[in-house]
RNA sequence: AAAGUAGGCUACCUUAUCGAUUCUACAAUAGUAGAAUAGGAAAGUCCGGACAUCAUAGCGAAUCAUAGCGGAUAACAUCCGUCUGGCGUAAGCCAAGGACAAGUGCAACAGAAAGCAAGUACAGUUAGGCUGUAGUGAAAUCAGGUAAACUCUAUGAGAUGCAAUGUUACGUAUAUUGAAGUCCCGAAAGGGUAAGGAUUUCGCGUCCAAUUUCAAGGGGUAAACAGCUAAAGUUAUGCAGUAAUGCACAACGUAGAUAAAUGAUAAGGGUUUCAGUUCAACUGAAAAACAGAAUCCGGCUUAUUGCCUACUUUUUUU
RNA sequence: GCCCUCGUAGUUCAACGGAUAGAAUAGAAGUUUCCUAAACUUUAGAUCCAAGUUCGAUUCUUGGCGAGGGUA
């Protein structure tokens, strides 16, 4: 298995993104938030994934590259949870909701218990 | 030593592992190897250009900008030099710094009076007139003050911005409904008129015409490529110039993303601060700012780390 | 990315460059009432920040900060 992560792994789509946030199911491990939704897409990977860092809470540029490359970091090492355990086509947003930035290995902690939460809630 | 002024440099580094984007080669659509990958402000979007489109882009007015003088530059509200005025003990800094001797307006309070009329007290001299002084005020008879008041003078500016613009793909609609207009002369060719609509605010002009104009009236994709990065480029030396800068010659070859790459982890080293031990030195701990390209350049402004050089003033010591 | 607009009491709005920045409403205290409301009286509270022009800026100019909008 290898931790690479595409741009074909990307979620774009303005349509699905749209999509998502209209049906799609939540969940949260603070101080992160995931959406999930079942449904087809073009790519040829399992999963397709987005992340952001909401505006209103940072205000810097700066800071929201920042939140944004390192839950990119945390997903990419982490995914081969979700793609030995996963048959279906998903996309998934990941929101940052804390006001300040935590320690990289924090983030990657709350990401494991999240993708592991995610994962009882699809197989159930 | 303290306080201050001006100018300049810098923006932690190295290695390893795991990744991201672009390009090249090999492979063929899986990958492998190599190279490159954020700033001094990339920021604010405040000026100036390049570039692109619009001939319904023209002309005039309006509008806006600039404002001592000379120079630099592709250009500028930038930069350099210099005069004058102001601030500061000084080093230095700041200036929208043309015209109120064209016209119009405005001037709280105070004051007789802030314009077209009036006139207080004292003195020169008794009255009038004239002159001077006092008093109010930012400004007082003086060609008064005020133009970051209208305005005038000189110079400049066509409009819109890479979501410009071009090509391709998908889909397709000159769909449909309503309203307006389709003028005059002539058999025709043609001529006349200029109501309507369009345009950068207005005028002229120009353009449009049942293949017209205006209004109403669905959805999908939110696609790809070009534009897109070699540039009024950077550095060193020489020459010209007080300088900004120009010229010559040499070297270097410098990000191109698009829900938006430039990251994560570990180890070692350097810098600064603090603490401990006998000065040098060692050990330990902590810290490292502001901030992320989005068509590209020249500036300005604002944010901000560490340091260096020169100068000024004050105090202390020799 | 590009292009615009706006900042005055807690809130909604006023104010030719000229006295202590005005009104409504909300707040506080009091009067009235057995108590509350209403009414009446009194009271506190503001020009986004920093420079400049001016004798004098909410107003004019410049820079910053903040908020909002438009644009295939």
């Amino acid at each position: 298995m290898r931790f690479t992560l595409k741009k074909e792994e990307k979620l774009k789509s303005k349509r699905l993104i749209g999509a998502l946030f209209d049906k799609g199911k939540s969940l949260s491990k603070y101080p992160l938030r995931l959406v999930y939704l079942k449904v087809e897409h073009t790519s040829d990977y399992p999963i397709q994934v987005a992340f952001s860092a909401p505006k209103r809470r940072f205000k810097k540029a700066v800071d929201r590259n920042r939140i944004k490359r390192l839950l990119r970091e945390s997903y990419r090492k982490n995914k081969h949870l979700l793609y030995e355990a996963v048959d279906e086509k998903y996309v998934i947003m990941f929101t940052y909701i804390d006001e300040n930035e935590l320690k990289y290995v924090e983030i990657e902690e709350k990401m494991i218990i999240l993708l592991k939460k995610l994962l009882e809630k699809i197989n159930s």
